[in-house]
RNA sequence: GCCCGAGUGGGGUAGUUUGGAUUAUCCUAGAGGCCUGCGGAGCCUCAGACCUGGGUUCGAAUCCCAGCUCGGGCGCCA
């Protein structure tokens, strides 16, 4: 058990064994109060009886301290014991363990279509399934990531179409030409589409080679934020292998028609799965494609901006009627400029590799105010980590469902709560621990200083779960800041070297610091350097 | 119009699941302070906020109802 746990079990085993021992009803709450007013707290306010005070003050030993105020009993957990208790899962490693579990979780996330390079907007979904899921994996399960590349259906017909007329070095604009004026293309890209859908192997097979390589752009933009997938699967496939045709067969007992076009009924309104001309839609390859997931996978997640929110509600019917309830999505907000929704058309877009290239820039220009030192490979290098960690972490710090009004200028701000501040105290900590001579004793009496960093560390694991279970990335970024807040007051109060009889000690506690602050950096996908 | 989110100091943001404690978190911008330090991209102090109106409750930022504002959705698109 973490310390934190193992601390809360037994405030609560002696609470409850007291309130046996008096035949008190066990009426409580508990819930880690604000920090003034300890560890954790017995909040008795629902209970009609309220222990004796002075009692439950008798319960406290050397962990736990039971100080009764009215209907709240307060539990303050020993400086020292608590304090040894943190380092010593630190300096083991337990602290940052989680136990194996078994199920299998898919994240799919970004599966943009291919039309361009990502703009910020987009980039939030790939953050958010990025992280996400290196937070899963933390936790212990066997997690894959999915990208979905959408190969066949109007958009990427027209697309294809696009660059076939209007060439492909500037493929974005030869799709908005076509897209700007549909009606007068509308029957070629429909003949495509009919072409794709009867799986017509030499079509869908230069498609996807067509595909690829503007899905390359895409691609390069989130290598440079250390996105990747685990796989690709190309919604083709789905026809390719039967599946949607037998899906469509399963359900022809439930479909009405509407001019040849097949629909379901639900509440939600008219499920369209089938075209008059016989095409299917993408949401009926969708389906084929969440079935997939769900018979190979305990658990699919996807990840979905919030105008997919009804989209994904009937995803969820069909699922129903099939059956099938593992698969799930995470919703987060758009992201929009000062001049409103990001559009190309009216030229507010901002695309990441100008972000990332700003924010590199800008770490740069801070590195050498800074430093003269370092060579000119080594401030590349640097400012490379801090400018594609404060893109990443700017976008992961808001909550999911909140809205964003994307500033570059105060994003390019890595003054406060921003990626350079959280690496920087690790920088600090590295740069301790590179100074040390020889090993000594650990003295396990704790200061205040000491004990209080030491007490945020063994949030780490609380936090994990924390974020696990509310599908919150966010969290993980704002606990980070928090513990580097709470180093960098450490720092000050606390010489490490050269402090006699405290030294080893310290010394652990800033190791501990710095493991603590890596395991973060992993899942945020925070590039650590010992020098910024 | 109907459906789904969001409204917290000047700007941004946590807390809202699971209603509680004279003091609602943090960042930024503002005012002031620390400093030859194991790296100042730091630390400390001050000042400043729960959209409005009802309701439930001993108690509401949190729950319920209504309204307002802002986003999103309501396709034989993806």
């Amino acid at each position: 058990m973490k310390p934190y746990q193992k601390f809360e079990a037994m405030a609560k085993e002696k609470m409850d064994s007291h309130l046996a021992g008096r035949s008190i009803e066990k009426n409580y709450r508990t819930y880690r109060p604000q920090k003034n007013f300890g560890d954790l707290s017995f909040d008795f306010q629902k209970s009609k009886v309220i222990p004796v005070a002075s009692e439950i003050s008798a319960l406290s030993d050397q962990y736990v301290r039971f100080v009764p105020t009215g209907k709240f009993i307060n539990v303050k957990f020993s400086d020292q014991e608590f304090s040894k208790s943190v380092l010593e899962d630190g300096m083991s490693g337990e602290l940052f363990q989680f136990e194996k579990r078994r199920d299998k979780i898919l994240i799919e996330h970004t599966s943009a279509n291919p039309t361009g390079p990502l703009h910020i907007g987009r980039v939030r979904n790939s953050i958010i399934g990025d992280i996400f899921s290196r937070i899963l994996r933390k936790y212990g399960y066997d997690v894959t990531t999915e990208y979905y590349v959408n190969d066949i259906g109007t958009q990427v017909e027209a697309l294809l179409l696009g660059t076939e007329l209007f060439g492909s070095e500037n493929y974005t604009e030869s799709y908005r030409k076509v897209y700007e004026s549909f009606d007068s293309y509308k029957d070629k890209v429909e003949e495509y589409m009919v072409r794709a859908e009867s799986g017509n192997p030499q079509f869908l097979k230069e498609s996807k080679e067509r595909l690829e390589v503007f899905l390359r752009d895409v691609l390069t933009d989130l290598e440079k934020l250390s996105i990747r997938f685990d796989f690709f699967i190309w919604e083709s496939e789905f026809i390719l292998d039967g599946s949607v045709r037998e899906l469509i067969l399963k359900l022809t007992p439930l479909l009405k028609d509407d001019n040849g076009a097949k629909y379901l009924e639900s509440d939600q309104g008219k499920m369209y799965l089938l075209r008059s001309n016989g095409t299917s839609v993408y949401f009926t390859r969708d389906i084929s494609h969440h079935l997939m997931k769900s018979s190979k996978y305990d658990k699919a997640i996807v990840v979905l901006g919030e105008d997919h929110k009804s989209y994904f509600k009937k995803i969820e019917f069909a699922m129903d009627i099939l059956g099938v309830h593992n698969v799930d999505a995470l919703f987060y907000s758009y992201i929009s400029t000062k001049e409103g929704k990001m559009s190309t058309r009216r030229g507010n877009v901002v695309y990441v590799r100008d972000f990332i290239e700003e924010a590199i820039e800008g770490a740069k220009e801070e590195i050498l105010k800074r430093r003269t030192d370092l060579s000119e490979e080594e401030v590349r290098d640097i400012s490379n980590k801090i400018g594609t960690s404060a893109v990443r972490y700017n976008i992961i710090k808001y909550a999911p469902d909140k809205p964003v009004t994307f500033d570059l200028a105060e994003a390019l701000n890595f003054e406060g709560d921003a990626a350079p501040f959280i690496m920087y105290s690790y920088a600090r900590a590295r740069s301790i621990l590179s100074k040390l001579g020889k090993d000594s004793e650990v003295s396990w009496k704790f200061i205040e200083p000491e004990s209080s960093l030491l007490k945020e560390i063994s949030l780490f694991p609380v936090v994990v779960e924390d974020a696990v279970k509310h599908s919150r990335p966010d969290k993980i970024a704002r606990y980070s800041y928090e513990l580097a807040g709470a180093f960098n007051q450490f720092y000050r109060d606390c010489p490490v070297l050269d402090s006699g009889e405290n030294l080893q000690k310290r010394v652990e506690i800033v190791r501990t610091f710095a493991k603590t602050m890596e395991e973060l950096f992993q899942m945020l996908g925070v590039q650590a350097s010992d020098t910024i």
